[in-house]
DNA sequence: ATAATATCTAATCAATTGCTTAGTTATAGG
DNA sequence: CCTATAACTAAGCAATTGATTAGATATTAT
């Protein structure tokens, strides 16, 4: 009987996640996010409630992109740990959109909001991390039988990951180049 | 002739530093700093001119810790590349304070405020950072002569400091060390 | 068509933001 | 002592924050 939603939430979602993705949580405010999104204040808050239920799901699109783009290729590929320093690579031109360096959405936030950080959050994000450390693994395993080696390197590539994340803010793509190839030199 | 100031301004400095390195810099309101630094708002506008302006004093005191409890121990160790992995640690353990893992106030503020850090903030970041890796230089010319290799392991290192200050406040430290170790393993 | 209901627009809410101003108080040089 | 000066207290500024409300507008089953 009602009338029908004129916006598709996973299409004013996405712009949604752009918009947090470029300035962070914090600076973002409901107008801007309104502006961004299209729709109305009343709309956004009838359909997600809150602007950390906004967050929140534009977390879960950064994840979904992320898993496309990245994770999936990973998974697919043969190339075993050539296959991480793959992704390394495509992680960084991810991170790269329109000529803006904003680095990974999930290490942002990390970053951002620390240990404040609400619990729903940060548990979508430690879920994503472990689900690329499982990926790591998984091609590490090509390489070397030792369960206990293999620990020690996901942990390596996984600090090395967030490091590039951060860096990509500061350095040359040069530099990040260098640090790519360091990383798998060492493996 | 004039009334004497009744706090001193590195002291209410330092208290503020903490503030923004537990916070951040959107997240910490001027009435959070005037109640941590112990002093009125107008005493505040009067010494430092601005939020930003105390920020700014803010991030040259976070330098002056750094450099003494970390840059200078580097400098004046005569173990070579060792130097660099004892640095590395410190690092990780001058980032926790009262049990809270804050990272580098540094990293957090380039990773908060993204290419819009204004100039001089960035400016004054960007230089620690190459002092830093300066000082990295300095060591690692006691391992190897080839300038070239050099700079790329200088790189490295750089990139890996920025994941372990957001790597600290999501991986358990024993991941840390996996990486530290890791990244020292062929240095 | 009509009634029911959810979505829309647009105005508004109290609270908080960074910052300023008016008026008082302390400190020194003459 | 007195006057000049700057630091103090505390109230207030406009603008913005996240969130809500009232009333108009579509949509669809009956």
């Amino acid at each position: 009987m009602p009338r029908k939603k004129n916006f598709i939430e996973e299409e004013v979602i996405e712009r949604a996640m752009y918009l947090f993705w470029r300035n962070g949580y914090e600076t973002t405010s409901v107008r801007m996010l309104e502006k961004e999104m299209g729709i109305n204040q009343f709309s956004m808050y009838s359909s997600f409630g809150s602007k950390e239920g906004v967050f929140i799901e534009s977390i879960k699109c950064y994840k979904k992109k992320a898993q496309v783009t990245l994770v999936d290729k990973l998974k697919s590929s043969s190339k075993g740990v050539l296959a991480i320093k793959q992704y390394f690579y495509d992680f960084v031109s991810f991170s790269k959109d329109l000529n803006q360096n904003k680095g990974c959405l999930l290490t942002n936030t990390i970053n951002e909001l620390g240990e404040n950080t609400d619990t729903k959050i940060r548990n979508e994000i430690m879920k994503f991390a472990l689900n690329v450390r499982n990926s790591f693994i998984e091609k590490l395993k090509t390489n070397s039988p030792d369960e206990q080696t293999i620990e020690k390197q996901a942990n390596y590539l996984m600090v090395s990951l967030q490091g590039l994340s951060v860096s990509s803010k500061m350095f040359e793509q040069s530099q990040l180049d260098d640090f790519i190839e360091s990383v798998f030199e060492r493996l």
